[in-house]
DNA sequence: GCTTGTCGCCAAGTGTGTGG
DNA sequence: CCACACACTTGGCGACAAGC
């Protein structure tokens, strides 16, 4: 118990700085009377703690402990900070740093520990790098500097100019006030500002990047997933979106629920087939929808929907009524 | 003067080893 | 298995020193 309660005092200390006994006594759940017993017990072991005395004194390590103790350099810290995703670590160009930290840690466990830590990893596999059918589901750890100057430029605070290239259009210059980045399963986004206004970048369409060396325009404390959950939202709900009414097998339902963006209205046919209301990003986006549900799906509007569902399915029998053009294939 | 660390003392609780 | 002794841990208290 005590020994636990050595090591989280010590992490305790790194983590703010410094801290009177009152306040590590309530950290700890002890008494200040123990707490001081176990600075003590610290210093007595070579931990270079000390005491600030007086009003707005306490108990700090001396500076240079932090990174002696763990040995980890600031690419290894950033790995553990997205370990929760090795993606993560991926899209940031980190897979090998959170290797090495990961040794590191598993390295500082104790020796029971450490044994078990190295029978999970035989036995436990987590996002590995292809599916069942081979298909590569982890991007190659790529030296991306884009993307390491885009990071740069996002833990410095610092203005960052892109060469960006938006849907159908050409590559275009903006400086802007990073935010913050966020990984959603492969993909990475900058959350930014400019001129004041929200901006989301994709970073696989960030072409170039130029870290400046003005501070850039970011509020104090930002709630980066909430941040994240907000543009999500407005994303949703804005754009060319449409809404089609459409009849469905219930058997196919759920396809639809999840290629949707939302379902509006829902009842049931007298033959117990689903009659939806649903909203697509755009009509691209309903009519590949709908097309994927085959003969599951009738498409009842709007007019322009059923109209292309139409050409393309005349296409296709039209195709297969014909004779195949390569008889040898 | 107030806040906070330092030190010593005592009592109670808890864990561990040992003998019957 | 139980009782006992011992060591260790913890909390509380008081007096004092140091810094603001």
């Amino acid at each position: 118990m005590r020994a636990d309660r050595l090591v989280s005092l010590v992490l305790l200390l790194r983590q703010h700085g410094q801290l009177s006994a009152v306040t590590l006594a309530r950290e700890l759940e002890v008494s200040t009377r123990t707490v001081l017993r176990d600075i003590e017990a610290l210093s007595a072991a070579g931990v270079p703690v000390y005491a600030e005395r007086g009003r707005h004194g306490g108990f700090a390590l001396l500076p240079g402990f932090q990174t002696e103790l763990t040995g980890l350099n600031h690419d290894e810290a950033l790995a553990l900070v997205v370990a929760g995703s090795r993606r993560g670590a991926q899209v940031f160009g980190l897979g090998s740093a959170l290797a090495s930290a990961m040794l590191k840690v598993v390295d500082a466990l104790p020796a029971s520990y450490r044994s078990t830590a190295a029978g999970a990893s035989q036995r436990l596999l987590i996002d590995p790098e292809t599916d069942l059918l081979s298909r590569r589901l982890v991007t190659e750890e790529s030296p991306d500097t884009t993307t390491a100057e885009v990071l740069r430029a996002v833990l410095a605070g610092h203005k960052l100019r892109i060469h960006y290239a938006a849907t159908d259009q050409p590559a275009k210059w903006r400086t802007v006030d990073p935010i913050g980045v966020v990984t959603v399963r492969e993909q990475g986004y900058l959350l930014a500002t400019r001129s004041g206004e929200d901006r989301t970048y994709r970073l696989d369409r960030v072409l170039a990047a130029e870290e400046l060396a003005e501070p850039a325009e970011r509020p104090d404390r930002v709630d980066l997933d909430r941040a994240w959950q907000e543009r999500s939202t407005r994303f949703r709900t804005g754009g060319d979106q449409v809404t089609v009414l459409a009849r469905v097998n219930p058997i196919r339902r759920e396809d639809l629920a999840r290629t949707a963006l939302a379902i509006l209205a829902e009842s049931t046919d007298e033959d117990g087939w689903l009659r939806l209301e649903v909203t697509f990003q755009d009509s691209r986006h309903a009519e590949w929808a709908l097309w994927q549900l085959s003969t599951n799906a009738e498409a009842l509007a709007p007019p322009w929907l059923r109209a292309a569902l139409h050409t393309r399915a005349t296409t296709l029998a039209t195709r297969y009524a014909a004779q195949p053009v390569h008889k040898d294939c």
